[in-house]
DNA sequence: TAGTTATTTAGAATTTTTTCTAAATAACTT
DNA sequence: AAGTTATTTAGAAAAAATTCTAAATAACTA
């Protein structure tokens, strides 16, 4: 894990994007691909780096492999943002 | 504004740990600076990129330059996290 | 005013990131 | 088995980020 691969995956607007619409559901590379004017192995780069940091994960199946957000990092990166903001008000209540 | 910085900002070990140092209070750059071992020139590199991302304000004192957290990007940074990660339950209540 | 202290800016070197093309896998279909 | 479709991996080029040294500002102090 780590917020450093956390918050770079989180940097680039091409994966914000990503995941925004894996929001709706899973997809496969490839129709995560027809969203954008880039070649497939761009966005294998970029699924790649999603996938390290841990944003999302994928299932195989028949010739494709379906990407889905993994909302639990999201959650550890709220609370680390929120330990920031303010010496964390939710944990007294 | 813009998540791209704000995030690019926060993925630096750096950064986020003269955030964390920031959440005590205000510190200048030269405090800021005995945490590392780094040059002042490469702090005053990672301030300004907190700065550019709103992460943070200064307040110039005597000849000091005093940085301070500033917590209303971090909570648009958490609106938006909350936003992906799930449908927004909390605008429901 | 001259010198000192705090910080930033400029420029260069190094590393990392992003993107592409071409080739390699992997799994299906005929 | 051979071909097709979906995706990844490898390698290279280009762009961006990180760090340093040296020089420039800015504001104080004697």
């Amino acid at each position: 894990m780590g917020f450093a691969e956390t918050f770079k995956a989180l940097a680039d607007p091409v994966r914000r994007e990503i995941l925004i619409l894996l929001k709706q559901g899973r997809l496969s590379a490839g129709e995560i691909g027809s969203h954008f004017d880039m070649t497939g192995a761009t966005i294998s780069y970029h699924l790649g780096i999603l996938k390290k940091a841990d944003l999302v994960f994928e299932t195989r199946e028949k010739n494709f492999i379906y990407y889905e957000l993994n909302t639990s990092v999201v959650e550890e990166v709220m609370l680390w943002l929120s330990e920031l903001k303010g010496g964390n008000e939710d944990a007294e209540k």
